[in-house]
DNA sequence: TTACATATGTTAGAGTTTCTAACTTTGACA
DNA sequence: TGTCAAAGTTAGAAACTCTAACATATGTAA
């Protein structure tokens, strides 16, 4: 039984987890040689099939890079929610923690960064796909009530969890394309962290 | 002798000014289709030539885009310069001016601006043929020196630079990839560029 | 004015890619 | 055990990138 699901791999012809290694494939590809550098031969090959087992599983090449947006969103979230770990609820250091995360992700996963945010891929579909537990904001929309002590998402938590988005987001991409080194600038994560924390929450930060 | 320069378009073969046609022929594509929904060959159609002639004027398709990225990053430049007219220096909203310049560049023209920075292009070589005094990052600190009245580009003026560009850099691509709308949340951008401007120059806007 | 070199077009074609069609193999289950 | 659907395969059409070889205009120098 438990053989069923798990050792059907190389009977020569079926493959018994083509998806699953394509998806990986995929990623790899993309991690690789960026977005567009991927193709679907390629991926083909590196799994070791012909170009046209792919499109058995995947309506085409747009579908093969949504699985990946689907799946690094997924382990995105995860590691957000891991990061929390240790960490009393209601602290500063919470939201420091999904931040470092964030920028974390970026830059262990660019190419997979880009491919979720940089694109066209309507936002809404995508977040569809990758579950509906997958839900970054909200996780952080919760963490800002929790250190102003409200229970209720309000307008003002709303902005200020859209403050810390907005900068990290934008953190991230100016790391990734390594746009502040040839300007003089160093980009010191925790520190500057920190001081978001500061500027975002005046009122609790205020003798530290 | 103007004649020379500028109507010698149409002999039938010579066309006169493919370059400057092909830049802009790929550029409106971009905007159309996206980074990678562009295509030499289609570009060619559209400024009525033959698929091959690009490649007299351009290494490859990775120069044409280049040449697109350079024209926008002087557009953009352009812009955020204009945008100071008619406010006096040292006032919060010559910044407040820059970032609304700065987000609505990368909404009047989403592909150009994915283009410029969401990808892979080495910062530093297309700096370089934007031309140097494309320096928008330099501009910014100028104008948040002037702001805390200091003459000098010190390590906090750097630093709140950082900020504010990190801050409309995210906003940015937030906004274009239409990321906060399906999360009921709506981005008004004149107060929230107020409201950044307050949290980076505290001390200046205290009594606001 | 003519002649030539050069810049800038063209056509032809090789190699790669996406995706479809038609065929084949395998595993599951009635 | 026989049949069917799932998941492979090969073949090939259409598009794209880029090169090579050829053609034509343009500007300069004799």
């Amino acid at each position: 039984m438990a053989q069923t699901r798990e050792i059907r791999r190389k009977t020569g012809y079926h493959h018994g987890d083509l998806q699953a290694q394509l998806v990986e494939a995929t990623r790899a590809l993309v991690e690789e040689k960026g977005p567009d550098g991927f193709s679907v031969s390629e991926a083909a090959r590196k799994a070791g099939v012909s170009t046209a087992a792919p499109y058995r599983h995947f309506k085409d090449r747009e579908e093969m890079l949504e699985a990946v947006c689907a799946e690094g969103m997924r382990r995105h979230f995860a590691q957000m929610n891991a990061s929390l770990e240790g960490i009393p609820r209601g602290d500063l250091r919470r939201v420091e923690a999904l931040g470092r995360v964030y920028v974390g992700f970026a830059q262990r996963e660019p190419g997979v960064f880009r491919l979720i945010f940089g694109s066209k891929h309507k936002g809404e579909a995508l977040d569809k796909k990758a579950g509906d537990d997958v839900r970054p904001f909200e996780l952080v929309q919760e963490e800002v009530a929790a250190i102003l002590g409200r229970t209720e998402i309000d307008a003002d938590v709303m902005h200020r969890a859209l403050l810390l988005w907005t900068f990290v987001h934008g953190l991230s991409f100016l790391l990734i394309d390594d746009v502040a080194s040839h300007k003089g600038l160093t980009i010191d994560l925790n520190p500057i962290l920190a001081d978001i924390g500061r500027r975002v929450f005046p009122e609790v930060s205020a003798g530290s």
